[in-house]
Order: structure tokens, then sequence, then C-alpha cells
RNA sequence: GGGUCGAUGCCCGAGGGGUUAAAGGGGGCGGACUGUAAAUCCGCUGGCUUACGCCUACGUUGGUUCAAAUCCAACUCGGCCCA
């Protein structure tokens, strides 16, 4: 392709799957060309509190359109995610309160703020999506629907899918690419991201743009993340993911493990690293992996105590950085207290029940001392204060007294 | 509106009056192994810190039975077909 300015090229050409119309050269004309700032839209439904490694690869983009000099507009889908976008999902998503979408939209926004530029001024423009469309007119409603037929909606991948698996398709989950396309005039949005799952309601934005005497936006799609799993796209509710807000140690335990096939495609999609520069050795990408995305989101010294906790974890079986294992207060237990309790209020365990399990299964330790007996009970928080309480070779509580 | 089939644990899916906390698979967790992982093998996979005990569970409610996930009724929700 062309000689484009740096920031152009790191633009159109790392981790893109697909730019249209024209690809990755209509648009880095375009970007060339231009005269004022262009508006980036991201839109971001509030469906669950927590963002992960998937997200932030499109987060990752929309910054690079920033630090190129556009304008960024963080879309909070409130409106739409109380319909629920059927897209990549299998099924209709279950319906969220406004209470929960709202709390869920101030977590995300701190959760973006480790990547996008929310201080430069004039690179960030946040809005929500209820400004519009909470007050559409059922006419209004009406023009809109009739901007699109049966057919055009069932060539939409998931849609087809599910009909033709005798799910159940519901009428309302047709509004949901409407509105986004709604959303981009409203924006009047010159370029859309999303992944590779939102190019048919990328597209719906042109239309209704052209529709509207808009000149269409393009469309950017980023590929999307598969998990640890290394198969299944990121999501939580696979469990497969690293979230934004996790600890270093965390972050780095899970991303020292990323299946061989991903690494490098977790380096493109998730950092900066020129793929050419890369450890030879499998285990060394790995370890720079995760010491590099650990760096991004917290700093290279954290990155580093947590690799060394990560290591004398897998040597000796205790992390020796003790500060990067989370506390927990023994002032709010009762004794005497049964280990198998221990485990459960600690958060360590989901329930007695599964800690006892656990236990028997050989998995739990004190200070590196394998425990056997379930039903072992502590008289008092003296037995245990300062200890190091261990399920399996992940799951790390220090013991102390504080109470809080 | 009518007909018909269906609703089971995180998911899929067996079971069709008691021995069913409910087969099997997937997923998850743990153990062994390894460069972490993957692959493989093994174990666990409702809850209760008081446990040869109690509680909750087969769409919902009610009924029949000594006894129901299993039978009956109504209802709710879905698929398909007819209008």
């Amino acid at each position: 392709m062309g000689n484009w300015d740096p920031l152009i090229a790191a633009i159109v050409e790392r981790g893109v799957a697909e730019i249209f119309p024209g690809g990755a050269a209509a648009l880095a004309e375009r970007l060339a060309r231009t005269d004022r700032p262009l508006r980036i839209k991201l839109g971001i439904d509030p469906t669950r509190p927590d963002l992960h490694l998937g997200h932030s690869v499109v987060l990752r983009k929309l910054r690079q359109f920033q630090d190129a000099g556009h304008v960024a507009i963080l879309l909070i889908g409130d409106f739409t995610a109380l319909v629920g976008d059927p897209t990549g999902q299998s099924e209709a998503r279950p319906r969220l309160t406004p209470a929960e979408v709202e709390e869920n939209a101030r977590t995300y926004l701190d959760q973006a703020g480790q990547i996008l530029d929310f201080d430069t001024p004039g690179r960030l423009e946040l809005r929500r999506n209820s400004e519009w469309l909470a007050g559409l007119t059922l006419t209004e409603i009406i023009e809109l629907q009739a901007q699109m037929t049966l057919g055009q909606m069932l060539a939409k991948e998931d849609f087809a899918q599910r009909y033709q698996a005798g799910t159940p398709v519901y009428l309302h989950e047709f509004l949901y690419p409407l509105l986004q396309g709604y959303d981009s005039v409203v924006l009047q949005a010159d370029v859309e991201l999303g992944g590779t799952d939102q190019r048919f309601n990328l597209l719906t934005g042109r239309d209704l743009q052209l529709w509207k005497g808009q000149p269409p936006q393009f469309c950017l799609t980023v590929p999307l993340l598969e998990g640890l799993d290394g198969y299944q796209k990121m999501s939580k509710s696979k469990n497969n993911y690293v979230g934004l807000t996790e600890d270093p140690l965390t972050m780095y335990s899970k991303l020292e493990k990323v299946p061989d096939h991903l690494v490098e495609r977790y380096f493109e999609l998730l950092t900066q690293v020129p793929l050419a520069e890369l450890p030879e050795n499998p285990r060394e990408r790995q370890v720079l992996l995760a010491k590099t995305i650990v760096t991004q989101f917290h700093s290279a010294a954290v990155a580093e105590a947590a690799q060394r906790a990560a290591q004398s974890l897998v040597l000796q079986g205790i992390p020796q950085e003790t500060g990067s294992i989370p506390e927990f207060s023994l002032a709010q237990l009762q004794y005497p207290a049964k280990l198998s309790y221990i485990l459960r209020e600690s958060g360590l365990c989901k329930s007695a029940a599964d800690a006892r399990r656990q236990i028997q299964g050989g998995a739990v330790r004190l200070d590196g001392q394998k425990i056997e007996d379930p039903e072992i009970e502590f008289l008092s928080s003296e037995q245990l204060e300062g200890k190091i309480l261990q399920v399996g070779k992940k799951f790390f509580r220090r013991l102390v007294r504080m109470a809080d």
C-alpha cells in the first residue's frame, strides 16, 4: 500500500479486520486529506460491569485516532442497552434495568479512561444515546423501520442462524441495528468503529446517513479477540477474559499462559511491540506479552513485581511479593472457624461445601503446607495471622487481623 | 384463534411413580505431568462453619398418591403447522 504518515499507517494497518468502503487506502486518504478533525464514533452498551482486554482492542484503535488529532466520540449506549443487542449472542439478552445500566456506565468510563485520552481538550466527546433515542416518537420509529426490509434484516447472520435453528427472535431486536445506525446520523459520524460482529450495524448507519442526506461514515472493524481458552471470543460469561481492572498479579498470571498460537495475535492487537521483534522462544514470548500489557495498565515496576511474584509462586508455591496478594481480614470471622468457612468468607471458594471439596482434592495450602483435613478448625485469629491461604496455583489470600 | 410438540442442574441432554442431588457429554475447578499452557490420565462439580442431619432443585400453581422430575388440571413461555 502507500507510504502513509506513521500515525495514519498505525490506524489503518495494525489491528484492523476490515475497512469499508474502499479498504485501508480509502480511509488513509480521507485521513490525510481532511481539513478538520474527523468524528470517530464508538458505541459501547453498558450491559456488564466490567470491560476486558477484548474491549480494549477497539478502544486502543479509537485512541489512535485521538493521537492523530481526531475527535473520539464515546457513545454510551444507555438506551440501546435496554433493548439488548442481539449481536454475537445466540439468544436474546436479558433486559437490564435503568439502574444497572447507570451503574455499569459509570464503571465503563473509569475503565475506558485507562486507554482513551480524556484530558486533551477537544479530543473526546462523551455522549449517551438516551439523549435522542428516549424521545423518539412512534412516527419517527416507524419511519426508521420503513428503511429496511425483513429480507435485509435476515441477511444479518445472527438473525438468520437463530431463525433457522428455531430459537426465538423477538421483533424488538430488529430495532437494534436501526437505533445504532440512527446514532450515527445524530452524531454525524465520519467513521464508526466496532468489532467484526458489528459489521451489519455499522452498515446500517451508512444507509441511514444516506437517507438523511449525510455523507455516509467509514466503517472500521477490529478483530474479535479470542479469549484465554484459545478459541472462543473473549467474554466475561465464558470466563476466558482478562479484566481491565484486575490486579497486576492476576493479570500477569493469566497473560503468561496465553496459548502459544494466540500470543502473536495478542501482541498485534493489544500492544505496539513490532511483531518482527518478538522472541523466538515461546515461553519468552508469553512472558514479554504479560509484562508489556501489565506495564500498559500499571507501570513497568509493577509489572516486574508481578513477574517476580508469579515466578516465585511457581517455584516455591508462595508469592514472595506479598504486597500483590489480596488481603483478608480475620476480624470479620467468628471463632471457632472452620477452614471451609474461612475459604468461603475470603472469597477463595464459592461455598463452604466447595471449600471442603477443594481441601479433599488437595488444593488448599496454608503457608505452603497442604491441608488434608476438611474438618480442621481454628480457635482464634492468632493461629492464622500473617499466613497465606492458597487454593490451587492461582488464588491467594493474605490473612491479616486489621478490622475494617 | 386452532392443532401439535416441548420446558430438567452453568450449558446440552437422559430419565416417564419410590433405590434420583437426578445417567452421559461439554464447560469449570482441583491433582499428576510440562516451558506456563495445551494434550493425556485421575478426582470433584446444589447449599448449610453445628452434617450417617436439615434445606433447596426438574417452567408456575394446584391436585391425585404413603411417595411425583415422573400421573392429572389450569396457567406461563417457546418451536412447528393451520387460519
